[in-house]
DNA sequence: TTAGTGATATCC
DNA sequence: GATATCACTAAA
């Protein structure tokens, strides 16, 4: 088996090209006492700079959002609804905030029971992807179709937000 | 359909 | 300091 891991290259883009490309790959994390939890990604959604109203980062860098303007690789964890663990991956260029959501993965089809079944939580917040030694992603080759869909959760934003096509799943 | 849950942002 | 909001899930 061939495995590969994404470089900074692959993250230093566009997040509107970075999330289709998460699609197939493989997220994993090894446990201190060294077992490791790894889920294929399923499903992204592509959070797109200040103007993006869906976007943390649509009213300015805050203390929640600032992981967002970080450079690409960044892993941006925050708490939803006082229970869920939401994680992110930053994309494209450092203060231009954008990132993508791990929305899904093939055996826990959610983002807050990925996140629980791997076990991440705020502790991974502002830790880089490329650098941490027990988090990683892995590319194994495999090639995955997907479509689009409208992305989740986020009626707040007004029509012309909602109603991006910019959540890729997994056929 | 609705409760659960707590950090964050925003308003006094 | 107080309140409203929220990129969700499980149970009913």
């Amino acid at each position: 088996m061939n495995l590969q891991r994404p470089d900074a290259d692959f993250y230093h883009r566009d997040c509107l090209i970075v999330a289709p490309e998460l699609i197939g790959k493989i997220l994993v994390h090894r446990l201190p006492d060294g077992t490791e939890l790894r889920e294929r990604i399923t499903q992204t959604e592509a959070y797109r700079g200040e103007e993006d109203k869906a976007c943390h980062a649509s009213r300015g860098r805050t203390k929640r959002s600032e992981m967002l303007y970080h450079e690409s690789g960044t892993i941006y964890v925050y708490l939803c609804y006082g229970i869920h663990w939401m994680m992110n991956i930053i994309t494209g260029e450092p203060e231009q905030p954008q990132g993508v959501l791990i929305r899904a993965g093939e055996i826990h089809p959610s983002p807050a029971r990925l996140t629980k079944y791997l076990q991440i939580d705020k502790t991974y917040n502002g830790q880089n992807i490329l650098q941490n030694p027990d988090l990683w992603i892995e590319d194994d080759g495999i090639v995955c179709n997907w479509h689009t869909e409208k992305r989740v959760g986020i009626d707040y934003a007004g029509d012309e937000w909602k109603n991006k096509y910019w959540r890729w799943v997994m056929d």
